[in-house]
DNA sequence: CGAACCTTTGAGTTA
DNA sequence: CAAAGGTTCG
């Protein structure tokens, strides 16, 4: 298979039908009519077959195009078939838009192409085959977050933890860490495991992943984690896929975690010969020692976590000062050894759209991409077929202030078009009311609903819209709001099906023994944990044994033989019956439909939707078995796409898609760019924020319409922002600054914060360069006054910076908020500091005039105002009278 | 044991 | 402002 091609490496612009198979010659006889529509880079994309590729294609640039014509290229040149292809991308989402866009291509169903699917499933799938050699059966379940937490408390009380102290959802996000960073429990650097629980953390790490043997199960993480020891520990499964896999392809490569990086290196080397396979794998099994074959990934991934313990163990503060994320060393033993031939790899991605750092992606898998595959081609698409030319400048001229990137130019022979607009309300309300009219506004004009988004930071941001919609009558979908099978009662019936299917499931077991109500509380279910430790056996079992014995109170034994002798019936009955309709008896025999019909609670009804739709959905599948393996993996709700409606969703679930209007609420200091991810992430997590501010722009052919509110509820409270620095970034030529159509108006008049959308008003809609520079101007000498103005002495500051250090080095005490600052450089208004005022003080603020404070948090007063109401503003906005 | 009430805490993005 | 967790009482 490592035949070398006679292909040249640049553009093959007229095809050769002679090589290919009998594919090849039925449907490619005359000049490839796929390759017609490509520019020259594109194409160049398509046909270099051999040897690893990377594309960078910036957004709109023609990526899954690519993708999808090199596959049919593949194809109808014979060079593999289609089960011979592994191709990956990371949501399900995108891989159904491959899968029909080939499908259009090649004219005919794509039941072929087996291996096309995410990560996770993929993994899944490799790891069901093999499933015995990584100790679990092919019917393993995949645990949701939580059935993890509630694994990981159960272990937390073994150990004597206090989970007050030590949450178990801390636990579950380390323990996502280390998995996404492809460290096994006896990986992990000593340092870092023993950050939680006292010291703790590896060990509890260790036997979560045994607990997770023995309940026959696996987390997300494990999908790939255990792919990865499956392909070390079993060099000769690793070498069936090697050879099978004759081209890989890779969607969103930015976005790749280690894990994920070191599944495709191993896939992505050349079989090695079976005796030098065997040598190795009497190296590995057992052993915990480093494994001494130059090169090799394994020595590789040992220094890598050397690198982590020590930044990450070492370092007083979690601001970082680079750009490459925390516990991304560089390190250049990552290269191959020379001895190791790659396969045929092409990776596609956008190092300006990476956004899921906090995921474990790490950018660095793509700027490093031409030293980890030596002699790979790079391909730039940079020609943009999306956005107008306004657009497309806005958004270049902001990802341009990020420092850590590949640099592409964007370039259209688009027209100009609109300018982007930018709009200030008063509170977040009003800036609903006004996208909502606009929207209406482009109704009557005649555009398309389904081509109208809203795109927000936080999905809390979504409810003032669903409001305003609902009120409006306007048509609206959310997408990837809460999934399916997310949903309480999706879930609850999912574990019946799951007790059913595999008995040993105790998570699922004690999810429904109490639901609906039977009377069997937590002494019941701590009684039969008791009882499962001790004699090493599943709950259900427990159960089994208890209930013929008198330890329970009458009333309890009652109930739990009857949903012993239920669960007894129903695995019986699943034999003779069809999977579908034993789920409507379970569900009906248990009393859980009927627990919803009693409930009056407003959305009981849509949980009984829920349910009668969850049954829908398992028709597709062959049986319980098939539909319990892909449930948590694919089940996204695809619900009624058909009418038309606005979209709204959050910026990451926007990636991939793209609109003719685009509505981007909520450019505020503080929620976008989130202050966590700042906090978190320093610089770093500063330049994610921008790539979302990126994505979120490109997302927009037509017309893109940014907005900020003035005020904003937070946790319940209003409180005043200031404009999102990125607004700054934005090229003022390209931009326009509009009034907001939601009526009331704001005053304007400054006091609220300072940027140069201060005076929206009073600049008008010119933008001009001398108010943006006065604005500028006036927003640094805010943020040097405007410390004192809060703080008084300076001193503050150094200490709030000390404590949120401190706290950064124990490392999981939460930062309580402190000023807003990345290395040093205040960006924008703090808090937390002791304020100079005191209660029942009588004050005087710009906007709403007299009142009397009420309460005071740190430099946040509530101010009862004598004609504005209760208001909560920051303290340096008013002055005591 | 569980319903009802009270307190506390927390809203970031996801396969 | 919510949901989640804790406490109290029947």
């Amino acid at each position: 298979m490592t035949e070398p091609s006679k292909l040249p490496h640049h553009g093959v612009p007229e095809h050769q039908p002679a090589a290919g198979g009998i594919a090849a010659r039925a449907r490619a006889t005359a000049a490839p009519q796929y390759l017609s529509g490509l520019n020259p880079e594109q194409r160049d994309a398509v046909v270099t077959l051999d040897g690893p590729v990377l594309v960078l294609a910036g957004a709109g640039t023609g990526k899954t195009r690519v993708l999808t014509t090199r596959i049919a290229h593949i194809l109808s040149q014979g060079r593999a078939r289609p089960h011979e292809i592994l191709s990956v991308t990371f949501t399900n989402k995108a891989a159904r838009e491959m899968k029909l866009r080939l499908g259009q291509m090649l004219g005919q169903a794509v039941e072929g192409m087996p291996w096309l699917g995410t990560f996770h499933s993929i993994g899944g799938r490799i790891l069901r085959y093999h499933a015995e050699l990584v100790q679990l059966k092919s019917n393993f379940t995949v645990l949701d977050v939580d059935d993890q937490v509630r694994l990981l408390k159960q272990l937390l009380q073994a150990e004597n933890i206090d989970d007050k102290r030590w949450p178990a959802r801390m636990l579950a996000g380390l323990i996502d860490g280390w998995k996404n960073r492809g460290l096994t429990p006896a990986q992990v650097p000593a340092g870092e495991a023993a950050v939680f629980g006292n010291g703790k953390g590896g060990k509890l790490y260790a036997s979560y992943q045994e607990r997770l043997k023995v309940l026959n199960a696996a987390d997300f993480g494990d999908l790939l984690l255990e792919n990865i020891r499956l392909f070390r520990e079993h060099p000769d499964v690793l070498r069936q896929y090697q050879s099978r896999f004759k081209f890989i392809l890779v969607d969103e490569y930015q976005d790749t975690n280690v894990a994920q990086y070191l599944w495709l290196r191993l896939l992505s080397q050349a079989p090695s010969s079976p005796s030098k396979a065997q040598a190795l794998a009497a190296v590995i099994p057992g052993s915990l020692d480093p494994v001494v074959v130059p090169g090799r990934v394994e020595d590789a991934n040992s220094d890598v976590e050397l690198h982590i313990g020590e930044s990450r163990g070492e370092e007083d503060s979690s601001r970082d000062s680079g750009f490459a994320p925390v516990g991304a060393p560089r390190n250049d033993e990552r290269n191959l050894a020379p001895s190791s031939p790659l396969k045929n790899i092409c990776c596609v991605g956008d190092d300006d759209q990476s956004i899921y750092g906090w995921r474990g992606a790490e950018v660095d898998n793509i700027l490093r991409f031409d030293h980890d595959f030596p002699g790979a081609k790079v391909i730039r698409l940079e020609r943009n077929y999306r956005s107008t030319g306004h657009i497309l400048a806005a958004a270049s001229h902001l990802i341009a202030h990020n420092e850590g990137r590949l640099g592409k130019t964007l370039r259209t022979e688009d027209a100009l078009g609109e300018k982007v607009t930018v709009t200030g309300s008063w509170d977040s309300e009003e800036e609903a009311r006004a996208i909502g009219e606009e929207i209406e506004e482009l109704q009557r004009a005649g555009e398309n609903l389904n081509e109208v988004a809203i795109l927000v930071r936080a999905s809390f941001q979504m409810r003032e819209f669903e409001d305003r919609f609902v009120t409006l009558g306007l048509p609206y979908r959310v997408i990837g709001g809460p999934r399916f099978y997310e949903r309480a009662e999706i879930r609850d019936a999912l574990a019946y099906l799951r007790v059913i299917n595999s008995p040993a499931d105790d998570l699922a077991f004690e999810r429904i023994v109490n639901v609906p109500k039977r009377g069997l509380g937590d002494a019941t279910v701590q009684m039969l944990h008791d009882h499962a430790r001790k004699r090493r056996i599943p709950l259900f079992e427990a159960a089994r044994a208890v209930v013929e014995t008198d330890e329970l109170k009458p009333k309890a034994r009652g109930s739990l033989r009857d949903l012993i002798l239920h669960f007894d019936r129903w695995r019986a009955q699943r034999e003779v019956t069809r999977h579908t309709e034993l789920a409507e008896i379970v569900l009906d025999e248990s009393g859980y439909t009927e627990m919803w019909q009693k409930d009056r609670s407003a959305d009981a009804a849509g949980r009984l939707d829920n349910l009668k739709e969850l049954v829908r959905s398992m028709e597709e599948f062959e049986n319980l078995q098939g539909f319990l393996e892909h449930i948590s993996l694919v089940m996204d709700r695809d619900g009624g796409a058909e009418e038309e409606a606005v979209s709204l969703m959050t910026l990451h679930s926007a990636k991939g898609l793209e609109f003719d209007n685009v509505f981007l609420p909520g450019w505020e200091e503080g929620l976008f760019p989130s202050q966590r991810t700042l906090d978190e992430q320093g610089r770093a997590g500063l330049e994610e924020e921008r790539r979302l501010a990126h994505v979120g722009l490109t997302r927009a052919r037509r017309r893109a319409k940014l907005y900020f509110a003035t005020n904003r509820r937070i946790h319940g409270t209003w409180s005043t922002t200031i404009p999102s620095r990125f607004l700054d970034e934005l090229p003022a030529d390209n931009v326009e600054i509009t009034e907001s159509k939601g009526g009331s108006g704001w005053g304007g008049s400054g006091g609220y914060g300072a940027s140069r959308f201060d005076n929206v008003e009073s600049f008008g809609s010119s933008y001009t360069t001398p108010g943006w520079q006065r604005a500028q101007a006036n927003r640094a000498r805010n943020n040097q006054g405007g410390r004192h103005g809060q703080t008084r002495d300076g001193f503050e500051e150094s200490q709030s910076s000390f404590s949120s250090s401190g706290d950064a080095r124990g490392g999981f005490s939460r930062t309580k908020r402190g000023p807003m600052v990345i290395e040093g450089e205040l960006v924008a208004k703090s808090t937390g500091t002791v304020s100079e005022f005191s209660l029942d003080d009588r004050v005087f603020h710009q906007k709403f005039g007299y009142g009397n404070v009420v309460k005071i948090d740190g430099n946040k007063l509530t101010i009862a105002f004598e004609k504005a109401g209760e208001k909560k503003v920051v303290d340096s906005f008013v002055e005591r009278v």
